[in-house]
DNA sequence: GTGGTCTAGACCACT
DNA sequence: GTGGTCTAGACCACA
């Protein structure tokens, strides 16, 4: 079902990829999200790597959870998402690349043509 | 010193620093690098890890070791790290980064504003 | 309609708050109780854990049920939940509380600030 | 070593403890804590649940890990500690114990006498 | 030696 | 059924 790389904890993979669920808007806020257990069974992890994934959407409130009865995408997720996303992205990635890209002697323009 | 993030191996981030220095052209070819220990002291770091990132430089054959006397910028290693930081920022960095800018809603110009 | 905390089952939580109705003499010895399926709707909880609080009440003699009547604030409830929320008080929270009081280097005369 | 209650997770008990050292002054910043491990062994516990006590600690900014060394009581962990169980007595432990106390008729004066 | 991650599987409280 | 906690034990990367 899902393909991990070797270089990221699994449960952080598996969160990246519920955050990304929601930025497509493939998951909206109320939705109920997979029990840990259907998770575990879908993407082959034990319940508890599944489990942890969850609590790290909890800690960053894109995920709520209703005692016994499962998770849901909490209200204003999206948009909370979106915004942690970004700021990470502007503020890490984009620095870091353009000090890479300068480094390797590639422009702006060039990834233009590789994209 | 130096300032090491949490996500990455200490061993590997000193030598990515030293093969910024490659790339920068502070350090060239045939150029005698500070000793194990010297590292370890500056960076504040086991010694263990500044060896292991000696090592690490001599397998992409950007340094290279005269026994009894130390480690040396290569022959050849502006071309070797630079070919190889190249190859890894075309395959990996680009697309991942463009998928990001992507679906965070960013497009290259907005990234050039950034730049 | 309720706000429930997380710490805590909610059964417990609808079960004290019945208490509380009793203590402060709003619902009183004899007085007919709201349905199970009522306190579900009104809480938006589910009936079953509704009716646990009821039989956690039944268990300390605050409640009695009347088939096919429904729940009834017992004779000598008052003093029932009273007796055992003082004897919990005084054996469990008032240690605790002089202890992290203490600890945080407050004195009972804060506390009468504050209060 | 310890005994445990059951209404909390032992994994928060042993995370309250460390706090209560800190703020005790038992343990003081900069001290290196005890492995993973040798906590699993004094508090007869699994070394996952003594993990989790440190990740919980080092979520608040109680403790950090120098990687591949062990836990240190961080820099500021003192006030950091102080500070959040303060505002969480002032904000919820207090107000809930002053309404138990008047509901069960009780005064602070009562509380005095008992302390 | 250290922490970090993961699996397998259990038990529990709650809905 | 749900999530939450815990144990036992493994393996890994790192210092």
């Amino acid at each position: 079902m899902m393909k991990f790389s070797d270089n990221q904890p699994i449960y952080q993979q598996i969160s990246d990829y519920i955050c990304n669920q929601i930025l497509d808007k493939k998951w909206i806020e109320g939705d109920r999200m997979p029990s840990v257990r259907e998770i575990a069974v879908l993407m082959e992890v034990n319940p508890n790597t599944a489990m942890r994934a969850f609590q790290t959407l909890q800690d960053i409130g894109a995920v709520e959870n209703r005692r016994g009865i499962g998770h849901f995408v909490s209200e204003g997720a999206y948009d909370a998402v979106l915004t942690m996303k970004r700021k990470e992205f502007i503020e890490n990635d984009v620095p870091q690349f353009i000090k890479s890209m300068k480094r390797l002697g590639y422009s702006l323009s060039d990834i233009n043509d590789l994209a």
